[in-house]
DNA sequence: ATGCCTGCAAAGCTTTTGCAGATGC
DNA sequence: GCATCTGCAAAAGCTTTGCAGGCAT
């Protein structure tokens, strides 16, 4: 199911898919998350790259179209310790992230190890994973604390 | 404002050390933490559980002193995404930790081979790892999602 | 046409802050 | 006594919701 990347109609498709009409608000929104040079934004964020852009949408619709799109799975919310919630287009391949405490970026990473060790815990505890959040506090080598 | 059985003063020593005096709600919270049943509590938990031990202390209080306790390292603040934050006594063995999605409860675990392993992956990007988060949400072997 | 969407404003929740009076040392 | 601390209420920050009009299909 995977089409050419740059493929017009297919948000919309999406979309639909998802039980949700093509909206112009919404379409903006998929398009942000989707060309934004920060893959982790919040709602502010957006909101601020909407009305940058011209597109007259409210901060509630923000809110609103990002929750949708989470229930449909086309975006996923992280609560990182910043105390507001940041949305990331879901690809498909699953990782981890890293923030950095003096920059604020964000990194991704991956760790089959790690997921495995996982699900092993939860196993033995006589739980089955459902999902998990992995979040690590970094500074860059050469900074002082 | 009972003396306990096991080491008393010991607390308000503690408060003392982290330039805080030795206050009843401050004496009284920390016990709360020490001897409440659930290791993780949320502030209103807490704030509950003043009022059922009549001890007139307001919402406010048991913010401001948590927070204290937090900065102090008495305490560990944790984001769980449960849309409020859980504080939990810091008794110094590091841990992370699995929530129930059927039934919300928090179980501890350590495994040396993530922590090394976050490491490495820290270290492997460029960074310096400060501190990390990992939650587990997990469900009963037997349940039904 | 009609039912889903949106913008606005207002409310909701958790957490923080200002201030006057109270308390620990 | 004096600085620190507390209670109350009010505010702040993020997010959600109610409602009346607007838009996609």
């Amino acid at each position: 199911m995977r089409q050419s990347p740059k493929e017009p109609g297919m948000e919309a498709k999406d979309l639909k898919k998802a039980g949700l009409k093509a909206t112009l608000p919404r379409l903006r929104i998929l398009q942000i998350l989707e060309e934004s040079n920060q893959k982790h934004m919040s709602a502010e964020d957006v909101y601020k790259t909407l009305i940058e852009g011209d597109v007259d949408v409210g901060f509630a619709t923000v809110y609103r179209v990002l929750t949708q799109f989470e229930a449909a799975g086309l975006v996923i919310r992280h609560h990182f310790d910043t105390g507001h919630s940041v949305f990331e287009l879901n690809r498909g391949g699953h990782h981890d992230h890293m923030v950095c405490l003096k920059t604020g970026k964000v990194i991704e990473f991956k760790n089959a190890e790690i997921e495995r060790l996982q699900n092993e815990i939860a196993d033995k505890h006589g739980y089955v994973l459902e999902d998990h959040s992995l979040v690590l506090y970094v500074r860059p080598k050469d900074s002082k604390k």
